[in-house]
Parts: C-alpha cells; structure tokens; sequence
DNA sequence: TTGACATAGTTAGTCAACTAACTATAATGT
DNA sequence: ACATTATAGTTAGTTGACTAACTATGTCAA
C-alpha cells in the first residue's frame, strides 16, 4: 500500500509548501502517518499468518465462511464481501480446495451456482489461527484505553467521510 | 492491503468472541477500520495519480528525486527510502526514463553505480501533479482540526509502538 | 597482491491481484 | 417460444510487487 519509509521532515514538507502553495503540512503528515501505521500493521498481520500457511486473502474467505450459520456461502457472495473480483476469488477458492480447508459443492437449482463450504478442518485451522490473531492484537492495541479506540474511530469516520472530496 | 469490504459488526464479533476468549472486540473493531480507511485513501490517491499517467511507485520516486537539492540520487538509495527492493527500483525507473521523467547517468568514480536524476519534464510533471494532490488531501482532512489532528497522531504512535507486540 | 567477500544494478521467474473475454445457464420481453 | 440480456464461474493474459541468482566492480586483509 504505501511503500514510503522515508517520510518527510516537517522541514521537508515546509520547503514543498513553498513551491505548493496549497500544501497543508499537519494534513499531509497525517495522512501519511496513518497510511505508514496501517501498511506496517497489515504485514504484521500477513507475517503472523504466514506461519499458519495462510495469506489474507484466504484467511478472510474462512472467517467469512465461518460467519455464515451453514458455513457455506457462493464465489460471488465471497468475492463481493471480500472485496475482490470473482476471477480472484476462484484463485482463492483454488488454493483453499487444494488445502482441503474448503470444498465445492455444485448446486442443483442454479447449475451456474456453486457452493463454497468450509471443512472440518478449515474450521480447526481457524481454531488455531484465530486465538493467535487475536491475543497479538489485544497486545498490539493493550495502550489504547476504550475512550481513546472511540476518539480514533471518529476521527476515521471523519476521514472516511472526506475521501469523497478526494476522489471528487 | 485490506480488501474485505464487509467488516464484521458487533454481533459478529461478539459471536466470535464467545468461541476465541482472547478476542478483544474494540481493538479488533479499531484495527479493520483504520485498515479499511487507509486502503480507501491509498485507493482514493492511484485513482488521483492515474489521471496523470502516474502509480504511487513511480511517484515517489519522482517526489524522493526532488527532495534532494541536485534533483539526484542512485537506486539503491531511491529503493531503501521508497521502501521496495532494488529490482523493484530497476523497474520502477525504467518506466520514469521511457516516460522521459527521470534519466540514468553513468558515474565516474563507481562504475557499478548508476545516477538517477530528475529531468526538467519530471519536474514539470511534479508541477502538475502536486497541486492537484495537496489541494485534494486538504479537501480530505478539512474535518479534523489541528488538536484532532494531533491526537490521531499520538495514537498511530501508540498502535505502532503495539506492532512490535504483534510481530512479537 | 590477490583471494574472499561486499556492493550496485539487472535479469529471470513467481505470486496474487487485476481486466477482458469466454462457457454455461437462467430470466425476460415481445 | 425463442431471441436477447443477465448472471455465475472460469480462463487467459497483464501488472507490479517479490526473491534468488547473476554480472560487474570495489574493498580489504592475509
């Protein structure tokens, strides 16, 4: 997501406020604050999964699968929930099929449809992936108390809400 | 980064917190909305960098370049301050130099070393891209004023001492 | 001074995302 | 009823990251 580890001083960014008027230093510094904390999060994140042979994008198949009430749900269902095409997601399901922690089921009132089901051990591999996720994330956010992860969420919904003006 | 588009809500969370104690239902809630806002803003920027024939890769490059007073300096150091490894250097240059952006320079004193340097079309490009880029972001935080600016700052400081913890 | 190691950059091959096009099936409107 | 359109999934080919290995050059210590 964002690459960039050198990240501009604030003398850096005043001597490109003075070129780019329109430059507003506290937002860029923010901005890229918070792009470097989540690209540094989201490979901690890949890391730890790695050592369960998984990657995000599979992982999120299994937990989506896992919050259905049948543990089954469609390619497409999946993709749009998982934020990938369905092109990627038949790669997905390849690889979780190939892994045994999924399988497919053919449908027989759509035969255009397939079934996605999460196996026996697609569930125990979430069994044990999971407490690890969790535990290192409770310890990741331990020096947040709940009035600060509030505050944060604000402040994101704020962001969130301006990237419309981002994009136009 | 964060592909998921369909983050879990509190139920779903709570129910998932009942089969993994460990999980800490805000910290989790905290940690997939800064992925999910930072992905949208990192998406929000290729889409603004695009209009011009730009990708982040490349576009930091130019930006490293111009943050040196000789518009000048060699990939291993572009590689090392962008964040990618060398051959993702050669490549990102590459497609600066056929676009005319930047321009390889032999060095003199170290004949395995190469000289990157900033031409005046990638200047110029800079020129362009720039304004669009500050003005767009400063549209895109207006809603936090500097003390909330400076919390979310001291936060993402506090998560990213956590990162350490979640690596472990 | 020369053999071993280090450094700079590139090339080759892999991976997981993407788009676009394709097959098969279902739904719909005249 | 059947031609058109929509939907589900896959396949093929592209992209931009990556690692590993390679070439060329520089450094240093026995």
């Amino acid at each position: 997501m964002l690459q960039l580890r050198d990240l501009p001083t604030t003398e850096v960014l005043t001597k490109f406020a003075e070129r780019y008027p329109d430059a507003d230093i506290t937002a860029v510094s923010s901005f890229l604050h918070l792009l470097r904390v989540a690209t540094d999060l989201s490979t901690a994140l890949d890391t730890c999964l790695s050592k369960y042979g998984l990657l995000q994008g599979r992982w999120w198949v299994l937990i989506l699968l896992m919050r259905e009430e049948s543990r089954t749900s469609t390619p497409s269902a999946l993709a749009d929930k998982a934020g990938v095409t369905r092109a990627t997601m038949t790669g997905l399901i390849d690889g979780l099929e190939q892994s045994g922690l999924v399988v497919r089921v053919y449908a027989k009132d759509d035969r255009r449809s397939v079934l996605i089901s999460l196996t026996d051990a697609g569930q125990a591999k979430l069994d044990v992936v999971m407490p690890d996720y969790y535990r290192r994330l409770r310890q990741c956010m331990q020096a947040l108390d709940e009035e600060k992860r509030s505050q944060l969420q604000q402040m994101l919904g704020l962001i969130n809400s301006g990237i419309s003006a981002f994009i136009e």
